[in-house]
DNA sequence: CACGTTATTGATCGCATGATCAATATATCG
DNA sequence: CGATATATTGATCATGCGATCAATAACGTG
């Protein structure tokens, strides 16, 4: 039996508590998703009383939309310092599709699938996603413009371009979340999918590993 | 002020009540979400005492399961019908792209992106998910079999490609649901992702309407 | 018309959620 | 060392959820 006993914590700056809050909501969320994030959880995983979660943050559901934009802004930059290190545009695309698509990000996943449903009661959180959203598309446009000026992708709106890709790579992904047993197989046929949307030569994307 | 008194509801057969309660609970969802789809809500919808419901329902984990099901077969049943009105391979999966892509069905699309979520606490309802999935798997791995047999459709892995064509349909659906005012842009490249996957010519699955 | 079958209901339980507030304990400062 | 500021807490409220069950009322049948 594990004691559910909670000693008094420890007292703290409210910085570093309010850190320590912030951390146990993203490991939650990684964990269980989104809809774990609760008062009361996260106090337990904080060791800490449930109201001192409320007293340093204004609402839970302000609480749950900062956990998603934290999670989310991390794998962004994780995701583009991959990305850079590639030497160019092509090489960038393909890595963007087979990292993001190998599933190994399936925790990620399962919060932006929450993240779409709760966002529909929770105003806060919504605007988080549309923000998130806005941000992974800055950097997909970023590569395909750079590869319509230097690597022959053929595409008058890099936008719109990059809002599809998005698309294809969410909805492969929330579908591995419920087909289990195929995340080997999710990225499959993609690159040839990516290839004719940017006018590419059949295997343009393919990995150079 | 709308008057929630109710009055006792009138004695009907049980075949006639369940069917009654299986429809609330089917409008419900549509109209807000699995989410809503709740024993007092229900009972509300359909004039009834919440302890009704759970009389006509094992659990509400199981109405939500049948709810879910009952919509999207539907909307299956809908859309093979519309495909089967088409001349050919190419038509059907151009028309398929186009209806699931118009923005017409985002109420479906809601269930959806929530039965992704709610599935991993409700087994039942995920159980349905990958029901449904499948069935849409079958309508689109035929109309691209059919392709490659006898309109040039490219591919070797006809259930492949299917799965991952419903993955780019369900994500860009999915994100429309946020990032409102793109309807129309929704599916503005797919047809050049989806002719590029397949192998076929620029064009090939424009409308003919 | 009386009676029995059963559709329907009100009341209630147990549990979980977010939120609030006076009380308490602790660190720091004078 | 004492006092003050404040981090922390327990208790509690209001709400919503699913579920259960004895009691009630309506229908159909004999």
């Amino acid at each position: 039996m594990s004691t559910p006993v909670r000693t008094r914590a420890a007292r703290k700056s409210p910085a570093e508590r309010s850190a320590e809050i912030a951390e146990a909501a993203r490991v939650l969320a990684l964990e269980q998703g989104l809809t774990a994030v609760t008062l009361r959880a996260i106090a337990a995983r904080a060791g800490v009383a449930p109201a001192l979660v409320a007293h340093y943050q204004p609402s839970m559901d302000a609480l749950v939309a900062d956990t998603f934009a934290t999670i989310v802004a991390d794998e962004i930059d994780e995701v583009a310092a991959f990305l850079a290190a590639r030497p160019g545009p092509r090489e960038r695309l393909g890595a963007l599709l087979d990292t993001l698509l190998d599933g190994t990000r399936d925790d990620v996943t399962i919060v932006w699938v929450e993240a779409w449903a709760m966002g529909r009661r929770n105003e806060a959180l919504a605007a988080s996603v549309r923000e998130q959203m806005d941000a992974w598309q800055a950097v997909v446009q970023g590569v395909i413009e750079d590869g319509a000026a230097t690597a022959g992708f053929q595409t008058t709106d890099a936008a719109a371009a990059a809002w599809q890709l998005l698309g294809m790579i969410d909805g492969l992904n929330a579908q591995a979340l419920v087909r289990w047993g195929d995340a080997s197989a999710r990225g499959s046929m993609i690159h040839g999918a990516v290839e004719g949307m940017l006018g590419l030569e059949r295997g343009a994307l393919a990995a150079h590993d």
